[in-house]
DNA sequence: CTGATTGCAAATGCTTTGCACGCCA
DNA sequence: TGGCGTGCAAAGCATTTGCAATCAG
């Protein structure tokens, strides 16, 4: 599965005149190892943590070429810094919702949606390219029982949830 | 209808125990005289195109005020930038559309989509709290008579379209 | 070989903040 | 009068860029 990613970046590189790099390629393999969204920086940390090595400048680079090669897109999850999504080769057109109470962000697929968008966009005089809906929602359990387990799982990861 | 927000603000502003200034005045009604969104940059230019005075500090700080009184919200066109849109008082749960070849912005609101969107949050265990679309499209003009008036004005008027 | 790539540090650009002075209530 | 508010400049932060050394093809 990575590995098709890491080839298809590879055939980007090459139809692009560029060159193929031990950089680029550690953190490619990073990025598609799991379906967690991140900031370049989280990136930078996690790749650090690995044998890998590469710097945060060519961390932000490679970032770049994989926005450009369509393998990568940058979401906005609400947060300050810019946050990328592995996820939309697998599911190319889901949306996220972003719990308030705990940062969970779900992600999900829905036809319904997706149609209604292109009536209105063409109702409008516009030809539809790319859609995108973001909903903030509320832990429906923490309502009902007081608790919700993924606001304590946050608490204890000692993720911080920045809000703009 | 402006004098009416500068009165809602007044009213926040007492609330908290803040104070009432001439240059927290100035802002909200240069904001609230147009329906356009803006930047914090923009802002602080047209303020002082006018006969008002109040520095850049003073600009983000109102601005940041105006969101937390409710009057003001932030969204994302996908500029740079952080946006501010003054519309939703008029109109609460409008999303926006964006034309990839002239960055004309239309605003529009859709009662099936807002409905989707509740039923979809609750189909996923949460509580619906607040939902944003965001649409890329283009000119149907444009690729069909192979002109648009608004790229010709946005050309025109240098206006810059920044994209991430 | 030759030009792309990397790493470093410096530069950017938007936004926030510390502080002294001024002004509203 | 007591603070809150303002303006200025400095600080913060994520991201980008210039440049010399290094490396891929």
């Amino acid at each position: 599965m990575e590995e098709s990613i890491l080839e298809r970046f590879n055939a980007f590189v090459k139809r692009r005149s560029l060159r193929r790099t031990s950089q680029r390629d550690s953190i490619v393999r990073s990025i598609f190892a799991k379906d967690e969204h991140f900031t370049a920086e989280e990136l930078f940390d996690r790749i650090h943590r690995t044998d890998s090595r590469a710097s945060r400048a060519t961390v932000y680079r490679t970032i770049s070429l994989l926005v450009e090669a369509g393998l990568l897109r940058e979401i906005d999850l609400g947060s300050e810094e810019k946050t990328y999504d592995p996820n939309f080769l697998d599911k190319p057109s889901h949306n996220h919702l972003v719990c308030v109470d705990c940062g969970k962000v779900v992600e999900f697929e829905d036809a319904h949606i997706d149609l209604l968008n292109d009536c209105i966009t063409r109702r409008l005089g516009y030809r539809p390219i790319r859609q995108s809906i973001h909903i903030e929602a509320g832990c429906e359990q923490l309502r009902l029982k007081g608790m919700c387990p993924n606001l304590l799982a946050t608490r204890l990861s000692g993720k911080r949830i920045k809000k703009r």
